[in-house]
DNA sequence: AGTAAAATGAGAAACGTTGCGCAAGGGCCA
DNA sequence: TGGCCCTTGCGCAACGTTTCTCATTTTACT
C-alpha cells in the first residue's frame, strides 16, 4: 500500500541500507546531501516506516501492554481503572509509546500457559499489571519467560511493584475520624482476593485496637469494590440495630454506594454519619457532599510503572517503590456533637 | 526467547510449512498423526506464534486502533470515553482482537500527514474514531490512503458513521419537561466544535420554537462538555436574574456540574429546578437524585463500529447507522407546581 | 608522495511467519 | 500396466526493516 524503503532507494539509485541510515540517523553516518535527498523523496512518496517490520528485527515494539484488573465485566467503568489508564496514557505518550490493552487474558485465567504466552507474543515491550488478585498463577510464569512486567497495587515477590502504604493510609483516615470524636466506626471492606482489600481491612483493625476502640464484627463488612455492593451493604448496615457514627470505606466506590443508601434513608452526611473513602478518585469531588478520602497517587504510580517498564526493556533494572497517601479532607466528615 | 516454528520443525524433522499448516489448520491439509505430533511438541516447547512476524506477512494485525476524542488532557476521565472504550473492549474480545489506543495522534493534529501516517503504520487493521471535531483534516487523508475507519458520534461524508438522532433525543428530553409543565427552560450547550454539541443546541432551539416557547439568549449557554464548565456556567446562570424552572444539559457531565452549583446555592433538584441530561452514562444513576437523561447506546454503537471495522478489514462493506435514543426518567425532573 | 585511517556505499543475512510451486508417492480406474 | 488425480511434504520466496561485513573511495598525516 504505502511506499517502502526500497522505493526510496530505487528512486535515488542507492541501497536500502543507506536509506535506512539516513532515515534513522542510523548507526552509520551518511553525507548531508544524500540524507537531504532521502528525506525529500520520503516526503514526496509519503513514506511511513512499517513498524511491524521494524519490530520484527529490533524486537522492540514501543508499545506498553496493559493487563487490567480481572473483572467480570465493564472494567472500563471503574474509576480506579480509568485513573490508572489515564496515567499510563499520558506517560506513554511522553515516551512516544503506544498502549495496548489485553482484554482476553483474564478470560483465560484458568489457563496459565495461555495467559503467559499471550502476554509474551512480541507485540509489547513489557506488561503493566493492574492490581492482580493475590497469588495470580501467571505471574511466576511471566518471570520465568523473562517478560518485563510491573505490578501496581499488589506485591509480587521479586517483581517490580508500585504500591501505597495502606497501613499509613488507613491510619490517616481512621485517626481523622477519631480526632473528630468518633468512636463507633464501621469498615466497609473491599474484595479480599485483592491485596489492597486485605491490607486495608487488616489496617483498620490495627488502628482501632491501637486506640483501644471496639471492633464490632457486624460493623466490619466484607464485600467487593463496587458502588452496587456499597449500596447494598450500607443499606443492611443502616437498617440493622445501632448506627455507627462514622464509616470507613475501603475505596471510594463503596462510599459512593453508601451515599445512595444514606440518601434513600434520609441519613444526612456528615451530620448524621461521617464517611471516609480511599483512593481519591476524580468522581469524589463531584459527590455531594464532596468525599473526605485518603488519596493514593494512582496516576503517578502508573506513570512510574510505565517508566520502569521502558527502562527494563532497555536492559536497565527498575526498583519497587512505595508511595505516600494523603488525607484529603472535604465535606463528608464532621465532628461529633455530644 | 521463545520457541519458533523452526524449532518444532527441527525437532520433528519436518518442514516449517508443514508445521504452519498443522498449527493453523492451514490452507493445506496435514495427516492427523503429524498434526498431533506438532501440537504436542508445540506444547512441550511452550510455543507461541510471534504475531509480529505473522502480521508482517498476512498484513493483518487483529488489532483495532482507537483514536480518542481530541482532548487537552485526562481523556480517560470522561464517562463518554469510558463507556465507549468499554464497548470496544468487550466487542473486540469477542472477536479475539486487541485494542490499541493512539495517544499521540491528536498531539500532532496540526500536522495532517503525520497523523494520517501514524494511523496507517500497519499495527492496526482499522481505526475507530471517537467523536472527532467537525472537519478534522486527517479524515480525508485517511480515506485516500485506504485505511478502514469508522466514526462514532459525528458525520463524515462518505465515511462509515455511527450516530444517534440528536434531534429526536433532544425532543424527548425537552418535551418531557414541557409535559411536566415547564416553560422556562435553559440549555447548557456543549462544545460547538463537536458534532453533537452543535446538533443538540440546534435541536433545542427547534423543539422550543415548535412549541412556541421563548428562547432567551442568556439561557442558552455555550461551553464545553465537562463538569467543571457545567458548574461554572450553572453558577452564573443561577446567580443572574430570573431562574429557569428547568435546565436541559447537552450531556450528563454538564448536569453533574450543575448539580454541584445547585447544591452550593441550596437550590433543590427537582423541587426548585428540573434537570435533564444526555447520554445516560453510568455515573448518572449514582447522582442524587438520579439524573433523568436521554440515553444513547454508546456501547452498542462502539460494538457495532468494531464489527464494521473487522468486516471492512476483510474486504466487506459496512454501512452507517443511526441509533435510537431513549428517555430515562429518574429523579431529577418533577412537575411544576403552579 | 605514500600510507594509514576514516568515510561511504553495496550487498546480504536475519527477524518468524505464511503459502505458493513442485515433486514424489499411492490409490483407483480403464 | 499405464495414466490420472489426490495426498503429502519440502524448499523457498516474500513481507519491510535493520545492521553486519566487505569493498571502495576519500581524507589526513608524515
Amino acid at each position: 500500500m504505502g511506499a517502502t524503503i526500497k522505493d526510496i532507494a530505487r528512486r535515488l539509485n542507492i541501497s536500502t541500507s543507506t536509506v535506512s541510515y539516513a532515515l534513522n540517523g542510523g548507526p552509520r553516518n551518511v553525507p548531508e546531501q544524500v540524507k537531504a535527498n532521502v528525506l525529500r523523496v520520503a516526503k514526496e512518496l509519503n513514506y511511513r516506516p512499517n513498524r511491524i517490520a521494524r519490530s520484527l528485527v529490533t524486537r522492540r515494539s514501543n508499545t506498553i501492554g496493559v493487563l487490567p484488573t480481572e473483572a467480570t465485566e465493564n472494567l472500563a467503568l471503574s474509576p480506579y481503572f480509568q485513573q490508572c489508564l489515564n496515567g499510563i496514557l499520558n506517560e506513554a505518550e511522553r515516551h512516544r509509546h503506544d498502549v495496548l490493552i489485553y482484554g482476553r487474558v483474564n478470560a483465560a485465567a484458568d489457563n496459565e500457559q495461555e495467559a503467559v504466552s499471550t502476554l509474551s507474543d512480541g507485540r509489547t515491550d513489557g506488561v503493566l499489571i493492574m492490581a492482580p488478585v493475590v497469588d495470580a498463577p501467571f505471574l511466576e510464569g511471566l518471570r520465568e519467560r523473562g517478560v518485563p512486567f510491573c505490578v501496581i497495587n499488589a506485591w509480587v515477590p521479586g517483581g517490580v511493584c508500585f504500591n501505597v502504604n495502606n497501613f499509613i493510609g488507613v491510619r490517616q483516615g481512621v485517626e481523622h475520624l477519631i480526632s473528630l470524636g468518633h468512636r463507633k466506626i464501621a469498615h466497609l471492606a473491599g474484595r479480599q482476593s485483592l491485596h489492597d482489600g486485605r491490607e486495608r481491612k487488616e489496617a483498620f483493625a490495627q488502628v482501632m485496637s491501637d486506640h483501644g476502640l471496639e471492633i464490632r464484627p457486624e460493623w466490619v463488612i466484607e464485600t467487593d469494590f463496587t458502588p452496587k455492593s456499597g449500596h447494598e451493604k450500607a443499606l443492611e448496615l443502616f437498617k440493622s440495630g445501632e448506627l455507627p457514627t462514622a464509616v470507613h470505606c475501603a475505596n471510594d466506590e463503596l462510599a459512593q454506594g453508601l451515599y445512595r443508601a444514606a440518601w434513600e434513608l434520609d441519613i444526612k452526611i456528615p451530620s448524621d454519619i461521617s464517611v471516609v473513602g480511599f483512593d481519591n478518585t476524580p468522581p469524589t469531588v463531584h459527590m455531594l457532599p464532596a468525599l473526605t478520602t485518603v488519596g493514593q497517587p494512582i496516576d503517578r504510580m502508573a506513570a512510574e510503572a510505565v517508566r520502569a517498564l521502558i527502562a527494563m526493556a532497555e536492559g536497565e533494572v527498575a526498583e519497587s517503590r512505595t508511595f505516600d497517601t494523603d488525607l484529603v479532607i472535604r465535606g463528608s466528615t464532621a465532628a461529633i456533637v455530644a
